[in-house]
DNA sequence: CTTGACTCTGTACCTTAGTACGGAGTGTAC
DNA sequence: GTACACTCCGTACTAAGGTACAGAGTCAAG
């Protein structure tokens, strides 16, 4: 028979974050802090640990926290507003591809026109890192 | 005629930053700061602009300041050793790239399952974000 | 009934890449 | 010769997502 309710730490353990976390998360207001009782530790309900999972999940999804506080906001129900967020955010991370790849081509050719060179005395990417555009 | 020797002002205004980047930048090691003369202000050479407009280059390739910093260092002639940073870097790009792409395939799946929804009571990606692996 | 682990609270610190600001000194154009 | 722009210098602040720590209180096992 679990508890349902924890304690910081073991809400903390459960979730698999650290305890100052849990605080940082109930200062930004992504969690409650329950009441404190008047004598004691806080109680937890297991409400907060999905919460908490959920906030880890959609990160690793590349939400930000900001973002996670609407998506939260959004609660259940509005479906279409959440799936709204996921197709932005889904664009979003086709354009940091881009950006990657746009970056990694260049690197490429730097890579090639180094090998290419023999033994000259400037490195051509330092060369054409450094190159001034004219003035 | 123009001047071989810039103010911090003209340097910044050249190389497309703004002063407190160029004080930054001196403040990290990454730029020399010429002495102060007797009476009036520093005078930059040409190098200096030169090595803002290269950091501001592979900034744009994807390398952290720390990273520039020690191209810097590599310097000219050890041509391989800067090939090899950024064959690294060409790896870490690849790898974000991965990492990205296993984002957008998982938001994929949760828009097309919510987009499959009969407007049921929970949305299918709240529902998945917030399932806890069970024990 | 003591020891050790845990909690509470507030505050400070970390990284990265800068930006902002205040007050004093200086350089230049009119 | 006086405005006004610029420089110098140090310090503080920003975003984002936490982490660390001090000092006091509390809980639970042996």
């Amino acid at each position: 028979m679990q508890p349902t309710t924890l304690t910081i730490g073991r809400l903390a353990r459960a979730a698999g974050v650290n305890v100052e976390t849990v605080r940082y998360y109930q200062r930004l207001g992504l969690v409650d802090e329950p009441p404190k009782p008047e004598s004691g530790f806080r109680h937890y309900p297991a409400d907060t640990l999905d919460r908490i999972v959920f906030i880890k999940r959609a990160q690793q999804l590349g939400f930000r926290l900001e973002e996670i506080r609407e998506l939260l906001e959004l609660g259940d129900g509005h479906c279409a507003d959440v799936r709204a967020k996921a197709e932005q955010k889904r664009r979003q991370i086709e354009a940091q591809i881009r950006d990657l790849r746009a970056m990694g081509a260049t690197l490429d050719e730097l890579i090639a026109a180094c090998r290419a060179g023999r033994g000259d005395t400037r490195c051509p990417i330092v060369a054409t890192l450094a190159r001034r555009p004219s003035s």
